[in-house]
DNA sequence: CGCGGCATATATCTGAATGATATATTGGGA
DNA sequence: TCCCAATATATCATTCAGATATATGCCGCG
């Protein structure tokens, strides 16, 4: 995934400055919680990501909780915004696909019901991101006050929704061409111990 | 993106169950040209790997060209089928999202033009992946005659083609909410220099 | 009151993966 | 003939995820 220059860098200074000055771990909260949908840092990346920012001067340390709760606060400097301007101003590199669910369609075309199974999983994932999409917009609706926050916020949102929603009608193309045991639609009850969770 | 055990194995496990016999150079050739709308492996990866799955008798050498064009074939042996079926019925792990034109997009709250070019940016990608995938499916439906492997085949595709469409989507629906200069719909004809390319 | 579990907070390591670079050789086209 | 693209493999630095380790404060439950 990385080509070269490391795009953890500006997703930190991105979330110091959309959310103002924030510890190593609320930086990752951010990540996790607000645009999870889109982006994801992990702990192990964050840290050696921030020493290295600090050391460019890019980001300064607010104020350091002493005593035993800890935590260095960081700020994003002059420094800093310019250099996550500039990066925006950059076109975006394209992603390096990698989806092992489409991977596993394709060579499951001797095993309909591992391709059944494949479809399942899609549809669900789909269908609980929406939820969560839908959970997201609400917050930022009632959150978000500055326009353009929220109109960018929002659009990040609606991506999230269109690719979700082609998830789905990628679906219904896949129970439509190959014939497959659907188990969607769930014309009632209780038939439900037929899909055994493989634990791998 | 790797949870540890890696995919890699399994995409060359596959590539060699769906094609035949072929040397490193050609798995990552076909990777690079029948999958590559949702896979990617690099010489780095593939080199190390075959000598792991043979290491593991999961892959054996078909034969060895000698002299100067010296290539080893490799054939996926009985229990190399078994370890590929066995991942194939096992979920497919969810992707750990990382969508840096999203990012840039959100964070470019301030900046007006760097946002429409980054909406022009996701709709000629998305524009030339739709071409992409036609001349593709073209090829599989004149070259692929099983009918099952041609299905799973187009299906990837529709996949593909199906995720595109939802970027135009969201493209449209960008230049709705924000009010951007949209460059797009070209009513006639040279004002094309308008958009000077930002050399990163 | 004590104790367990969760949130806060940071550090470190392994293994996976990319992309670049290096090194050969062969065949075809200008 | 000469150069370039394709064939073919190997190796390296850097990036990154995810697991684990280590503290501590706070809250509620019995």
């Amino acid at each position: 995934m990385p080509r070269h220059p490391s795009t953890s860098r500006f997703a930190i200074l991105g979330a110091l400055e959309w959310e103002g000055p924030l510890s190593g771990y609320h930086i990752r909260a951010w990540i996790k919680g607000s645009v999870s949908h889109f982006w994801s840092e992990s702990f192990g990346q964050v840290y050696p990501t921030l020493e290295r920012l600090h050391s460019e001067r890019l980001i300064e340390p607010a104020h350091t909780e002493q005593g035993p709760r800890r935590a260095t606060i960081w700020r994003i400097t002059a420094a800093g915004r310019a250099a996550l301007a500039a990066w925006l101003r950059t076109p975006a590199a394209p992603p390096t696909p990698r989806l092992e669910w489409l991977l596993k369609c394709m060579l499951s075309h001797h095993d309909p019901i591992a391709t059944a199974a494949h479809v399942n999983g899609v549809q669900h994932a789909a269908e609980s991101q929406l939820r969560a999409l839908h959970a997201a917009a609400e917050l930022v609706t009632q959150q978000e006050h500055d326009p353009r926050r929220r109109a960018h916020a929002l659009l990040t949102i609606a991506a999230g929704r269109l690719a979700a929603e082609a998830r789905l009608a990628w679906v219904a193309e896949a129970r439509r061409t190959l014939e497959l045991d659907t188990e969607s639609e769930a014309p009632s009850d209780a038939r439900r111990a037929s899909k055994p969770r493989t634990t791998p």
